[in-house]
RNA sequence: CGGGGCGUAGCGCAGUCCGGUUAGCGUACCUGGUUUGGGACCAGGGGGUCGCAGGUUCGAAUCCUGCCGCCCCGACCA
């Protein structure tokens, strides 16, 4: 593996490439913004989703699995949820290959065009609201809480690995109500289940916010968001709840017979997190030295290397301490390797980003101590072999409050209010971060300022004072103050 | 799709302007030895349709024509 990776102050974006790449996260593949997700970087997916799995089953959520693919004319049924998705779709048009006449290999058997063409899903409203239709019949059925874990495809003009690829892994949840208020509430407890999510194992902090109606997603009457702040000052949507009213349900004649004896079309919510969340928590918390992860997401949470390689008294003693750290639940790799020198080591595991680890030669076993290491700080020091398991599970608690501590202050170091354009535009290009300003509610005033600033509205964060103020772009009044910055 | 850049070993590159033995360097990989508390050293070794297809030439990684692909910046977006 190479030595090097660029820094964040060299080429911000090369740094992040340099880290997906180094630390065995993910790899491109033959498929134009298609990207191999190795076994590590895939590790730390499985750590996000069994975590989420068990929040949204805590809340009442089931899985389910629909198609992958959607009959074409659906998604031209709800008409904004089809201008949103439909300049980014692939499409199946036939179902066989056939060897060329001509014998340049295999081209498309003009025989096998198919009748109506296939979508493969940029999401699943569509088809989920068509199956939901004959699932609802009466107000018992509801409310119907589901969710599935699936791949989608948008065909983005532009990809980087885990922030924006061609093929995604997510989950989606699909929900539909009796009544608007208990649609709403869904909506609203989700974006409060992804905050506790960003903050309390991904360590990143989240503002919690509505989007404004032009950064709505396609369908929806409102979108809530939580938006991260990333260590180049640019935003980072990172989870979306959506409040969808009727209008699937009207796009998909779903109706159900009320306790009143009344039809009534059923209220709906939507909501997911992708792997771009794995973007997001590298972009947080990693340093020149390579990937850090915080301890509730870190695949391996604590390696033991033997130094300066195994034989058989330090390992007898390593087995012991892993066996300790394992009866607290704490995952644990013994390094076998007997190649490579500690040094070597070392840096691997801080490229790899493994919380904690620890360093055991004969001379600290004649002290009855190993050498503990952590990766956030990069601080060593000695620790007792006696309850060695307590001592590090109480260090990965710190560790963990430390990265979201230490992401915080640098948010509230990034976060600026301007009153008027000038300040406006000079904090975005010579400090970055989330600029509060007034704004006067318009698309229009939004639009422009994007144009002129690349700066877009991040949400209207839901603690947002009512003040009276003006827009710093049209000068007309303004009730509250938004959050804008320059976003991925 | 606009503007830049690049395709030579797994990765990173030199060589291309000005054609000429067997295509080279670093790293990674394999073998042996000496090492080992912060990225070791020595010796030996394996690995290449020089992006693809034509053309010019006694001779092409190098010159000409066409094509393909990738990366970066922008518009679009989770």
């Amino acid at each position: 593996m190479a030595k090097e990776i660029t820094s964040r102050e060299e080429n911000y974006s090369q740094w992040y490439l340099d880290i997906v790449k180094k630390a065995g996260l993910a790899d491109n593949s033959p498929v134009r913004g298609c990207m191999v997700i190795k076994p590590y970087g895939y590790a730390i997916w499985e750590k996000m989703r069994d975590q989420l799995d068990k929040m949204f089953k805590d809340t009442g959520h089931v899985n389910a699995y629909f198609p992958l693919f959607i009959p074409k004319s659906f998604l031209s049924k709800e008409a904004e949820h089809v201008e949103g998705f439909a300049k980014e779709c692939a499409v199946v048009t036939h179902s066989r290959l056939m060897a060329d006449p001509n014998g340049n290999g295999l081209i498309v058997d003009p025989e096998a065009k198919l009748e109506e063409e296939l979508i493969v899903r940029p999401t699943s409203e569509t088809i989920i609201w068509n199956t939901y239709r004959d699932w609802i019949k009466s107000y018992r059925d509801l409310p119907l809480l589901i969710n599935q874990w699936a791949n989608v495809v948008r065909w983005e003009m532009r990809t980087r690995p885990f922030l924006r690829t061609t093929e995604f892994l997510w989950q989606e949840g699909h929900t539909a109500h009796s009544t608007s208020e208990e649609a709403q509430m869904e909506a609203a407890m989700i974006h409060e289940v992804y905050a506790r999510f960003a903050e309390d194992f991904m360590a990143m902090p989240v503002i919690k916010g509505a989007k404004t109606a032009n950064e709505r997603f396609a369908g929806a009457l409102e979108t809530y968001t939580i938006e991260a702040l990333m260590q180049d000052g640019k935003a980072l949507q990172a989870g979306t709840s959506h409040f969808l009213g009727q209008n699937f349900a009207k796009a998909f004649d779903v109706t159900f017979l009320s306790d009143k004896n009344q039809v009534e079309h059923v209220w709906a919510t939507s909501w997911g997190v992708s792997t771009r969340l794995i973007g997001g928590l590298i972009m947080t918390h990693s340093d020149d030295e390579g990937l850090v992860l915080p301890p509730k997401l870190a695949p391996t949470q604590v390696v033991i290397v033997p130094i300066p390689k195994p034989d058989p008294e330090i390992m007898s003693v390593a087995d012991k301490i892993a066996d300790q750290l394992k009866e607290r639940g704490i995952s644990v790799l013994i390094d076998k390797d007997d190649k490579n020198r500690p040094g070597f080591k070392f840096a691997e595991y801080e490229m790899k980003g493994i919380p904690v680890r620890i360093g055991l030669g004969k001379r600290d076993i004649e002290n009855n101590q190993c050498e503990v290491a952590r990766r956030d700080t990069k601080e060593k020091m000695p620790f007792g072999l006696d309850n060695i398991g307590e001592q590090i599970s109480v260090l990965l608690d710190d560790i963990q409050e430390n990265l979201f501590a230490r992401a915080k202050s640098y948010r509230a170091e990034h976060t600026s209010e301007a009153s008027n354009m000038a300040e406006f535009v000079d904090i975005l290009d010579n400090k970055g971060g989330f600029v509060v300003a007034h704004w006067d509610g318009t698309t229009e005033t939004e639009l422009k300022i994007k144009e002129e600033t690349k700066a877009t509205i991040r949400c209207i964060a839901l603690d947002a004072l009512e003040e009276e103020g003006t827009c710093i772009y049209s000068g007309k009044k303004s009730t509250k103050k938004v959050i804008f910055a320059r976003a991925y």
